[in-house]
DNA sequence: TTAATAATCACCCAAACTTCGGTATAATTT
DNA sequence: AAATTATACCGAAGTTTGGGTGATTATTAA
């Protein structure tokens, strides 16, 4: 019988010492291999067909475009390609930037060879490896905020207008009149300094108001 | 010296011998101790004020009041209050109805010792534990749909209406007539079958479009 | 390489909906 | 008692939406 195949995997990072590491410790296993290290998105790019990847661990720091705009461009190029980010930082925006531009992990460079390994693992399982910190980030992201300014019938309305909702949907749905719903609205508007619909969905998702 | 104080857990959970059996479980560790443990939970809010947990481990399906619902009593009473919800369910729509409801753990009634336990360690470090399956349904969701209906040009249209821009805005941020602005959102509003920007948004973030 | 299709851009009009600026009362909470 | 919340109404001004029409530029397929 045939060994199963290794999966393929590309390495971008423009340290050259920690591509090298990298790509010693994933060609140490007998499940993955590397196809590919290159110092910039770019040229990976260029090569993607070439290199078909199942995995790349992705740099964000990179000379050229970044890391994100990189995964943004794999992932649509090439669907099926998991992309890991490997990166010293976990501030917030630049993870979900990171998750949004289509990334299924994000561990940090300083893993070592087990990490690594497990990461890429975990990958092939279907699962998402990540940090404890970025893990709670992200969990930390759908909770809703406490210190809302807005009521709580302010929040229900404002929670169907992010459904889609119009007045009159709104103040049937809640047995109240059309003007009493449009007041919670001017005060919802007043409150969050906005004065759309629109406005006020955009705020209340940044301030995880609903 | 004096031992570091037991983290206080409540258990609330319909099952009598799997509620015994986790209590068990969690006393055996020196680093938690079991205050309360429930059938349901309205018992356990009842007695939130004396309990004072620092963790709930909260089941979902529930006589009375369902974990989902009670999470949200029980976060809203008691904000430092951590809950991991038990469950037998990965169901995608309730994993992420506990998220928003407060949960920062989702892990299966499945759990032995082992991964119990270290769900608890896992919450006490400030992480989130959670099943690889959860870790990648959570990170899926940020993930932006490949099979979008949307043109390019009407995706970052409907991105600047969901950020809560106008048409007047749209057109100038784009450099296009406010008519065009208008004609791309006549043929979003078509693709997508609704008829207002709320709407828009809301499909938008339902399909992952943006 | 042409033909067809998709994408982007632009304008008009009328109807519908939303927003802003007021005013006001009852019920609840502090 | 005072403050907050939830309820309700009016009218004017502004924005959005629906139904058309049509042209120019990619992009794809035959």
């Amino acid at each position: 019988m045939s060994l199963p195949t290794k999966k393929r995997v590309v390495i971008i990072e423009d340290d050259q010492e920690i591509r090298e590491s990298f790509s010693l410790i994933v060609n140490s296993s007998q499940r993955f291999a590397v196809v590919g290290a290159y110092g910039n998105c770019e040229d990976a790019i260029a090569s993607l067909n070439r290199d078909k990847p199942e995995i790349v661990l992705m740099d964000i720091e990179l000379p050229g475009m970044n890391g994100i705009k990189g995964t943004q461009i794999i992932r649509d190029k090439s669907n099926s390609t998991e992309v890991i980010m490997v990166t010293v930082y976990e501030d917030s925006d630049l993870v979900f930037e990171a998750l949004k531009a289509g990334a299924s992990g994000y561990i940090t460079k300083s893993a070592n060879y087990t990490e690594l390994l497990s990461a890429l693992e975990e990958i092939v399982r279907g699962g998402a490896p990540m940090s404890s910190r970025i893990a709670r980030m992200v969990i930390d992201n759908y909770h809703i905020n406490p210190n809302s300014p807005l009521t709580k019938r302010e929040t229900t309305i404002l929670q169907l207008i992010s459904e889609g909702k119009t007045y009159t949907q709104i103040s049937e749905e809640l047995f109240i009149s059309k003007e009493t719903a449009k007041t919670h609205i001017k005060n919802i508007y007043s409150k969050l300094q906005v004065n759309s619909k629109s406005e006020a969905i955009a705020k209340a998702n940044h301030d995880k108001l609903i």
